[in-house]
DNA sequence: CTGAAAGCGCTTACAG
DNA sequence: CTGAAAGCGCTTACAG
């Protein structure tokens, strides 16, 4: 019915030799049986088959890319980039959506193997020593966005967490602030926890303010956290100035809390928060907020991988660069 | 080096045929011999290669799904549930992003056929009498999330848009408004434009309210032209109470505008959005909108597509219930 | 219950 | 410049 390499060589009176070649782009025909070639390709409507291809290749021209959650804007403007890229250098990308429970990456490391990726990109998650073991056997590159890993040969791309969070805390600072609380995502998160903590911390020693543990408060990146931990912070201590959120979405929770509680941002309380979503801007106040430029996170991984899967060679990590986004919701602080 | 099919065989003595069995859970061996086989697979480490199969197969439990543009949050809350779906019947999903340029449609389509897909999703897309072409060239099913058509064998999965726009606009009436104003999407949109501006002057009519076209505004369901528009409408006629949008980005550009000019939602003005996104509930005041099941959305969707493949049949379409959510920027209107 | 063999649709030495 | 043939790793009649 469809039509095979097969068909267009008894059709053409050649090889499939030959129309191998001439579909590849490589050398040993002349121009004569090239044009024959492509004119009944033309005719005949033939597509090649990408899955023979791959079998007698072993390259499947596929990707896959690991998310703990495509649904949320921080994982789709990455995958984005990552599509992005890949589709521009002839790759697909095989989405996996793993969070809904722990051993399901492991399933899908073991789908992605069946089906003979040419490599796996892993988006805001960490490596545990099971997926590390299951990658070496599989023999393929690996790289990681917005997360890291000591493990040499794992490339990384991101933004230094460490140094943003100092940023997003320095600058309430040089606006006058003082007493600044910061809620923090998941305790211990290696990549969106701690940095950020040691970051803001740093910020206050730096400028002489002493660090006091009770100011920083855990949630796990939700909106309803931001919310309720800012209740708890300013219940607490009602002389604080400002907030700084590990995230964008506890960001906006936090200000939902002041703005009900009729605690005016920026007047009373300024935040700022840490992502850069859309809907930072959208706020009223708009939120001023830590930029992470995922788009560009996803094309760079992207890149990354795509490289390592044609050089078979390593590749090294990235520090994307961060910036601060000024908006509407910090206040400069007169200090007499 | 890795263990093939006949690797296992071999140290086995057993044939591929048998092994390929006990993989399949066919029958035609004996307790016996299955436990050898499964033996030795656990001990080389065996995985079956998906690609062989395929080819031999002539499926390859992969979808193609097609996206305008994945990274904004309808996009993604729909593939979220088209994978969920697709990976608990074993599929996986490859994703095009094709908004960037007209005839990216039709490249991936390419693409898609090459890699022997089973089975195409598109979300949010008209299907241009081309695409059908190819589709038809394919020869596998197609089903349409968030979209419609009226070709016979390409069902499709969505809310009732004009009904949607009737129930948000009716529900101003019913708050006592009456100088309603709409800013719509894109002019003649087949999906989110048109039967929604429908819906939205039906409910007038059936409440005896007189339409006027130069209340009904159009945009292109970005934040900017919500805002933008709002002040068009408001500078026309500052008499009006309350504004339908045809989503939740332009209903809250429209919130700005107004909060930024000082007019308070909803004291002075009304809003009420479409889609029900995430920031729909974290804006202060949170918006009040129709709720569309993304994530259903895309598990009916995936769910159809998958049966059409497994039975070679066509399935109905299916129109899933929207809701209102009540929130905060409505008032009821006294009307005396 | 089991195996030999053809076939899926390509690519790629190898030989000429 | 060109072709015959082996091979990629499976599945599936067919025969026993």
């Amino acid at each position: 019915m469809v039509p095979t390499i097969r068909d267009v060589a008894k059709k053409s009176n050649v090889s499939v030799a030959t129309v191998s070649r001439v579909l590849n782009g490589l050398n040993g025909y002349s121009d004569k049986t090239k044009q024959k070639v492509l004119k009944t390709i033309e005719e005949m409507g033939y597509q090649p088959n990408a899955i023979a291809r791959s079998l007698s290749n072993k390259r499947t021209q596929t990707l896959g890319v690991m998310f703990p959650d495509v649904s949320n804007e921080f994982s789709s403007g990455i995958l984005h980039g990552i599509e992005e890229l890949a589709h521009d250098r002839g790759y697909s990308v095989l989405v996996c959506n793993t969070a809904v429970d722990g051993n399901r990456t492991l399933k899908y490391l073991q789908v992605l193997r069946e089906k003979q990726v040419d490599g796996i990109i892993f988006s805001s998650e960490m490596l545990k020593e099971e997926y590390i073991q299951v990658l070496d056997a599989m023999n393929i590159p690996v790289v990681l966005v917005s997360s890291e890993t000591k493990y040499s040969g794992i490339p990384y791309v991101k933004v230094d967490d460490r140094m943003a969070a100092y940023d997003a805390t320095n600058y309430l600072i040089g606006q006058g602030h003082r007493n600044i609380a910061m809620i923090s995502g998941t305790k211990g998160d290696p990549i969106a926890g701690t940095p950020r903590v040691e970051g803001y911390k740093q910020a206050l020693v730096d400028n002489g303010i002493t660090v006091n543990d009770a100011k920083i408060v855990y949630g796990n990146f939700r909106f309803e956290s931001g919310s309720r931990l800012m209740g708890q912070l300013l219940s607490e201590d009602s002389s604080i100035t400002g907030v700084f959120a590990a995230c964008d979405e506890m960001a906006i929770g936090a200000m939902n809390y002041a703005m009900n509680n009729g605690i005016s941002v920026p007047d009373q309380l300024s935040v700022v928060g840490y992502d850069n979503l859309k809907l930072s801007e959208m706020m009223v106040p708009s939120l001023t907020t830590i930029h992470q430029p995922l788009y560009d996170l996803g094309r760079i991984a992207s890149e990354k991988l795509i490289a390592m899967v044609e050089t078979g060679g390593i590749v090294p990590s990235s520090i994307v660069p961060h910036s601060l986004i000024e908006r509407q919701t910090v206040k400069a602080l007169k200090t007499y």
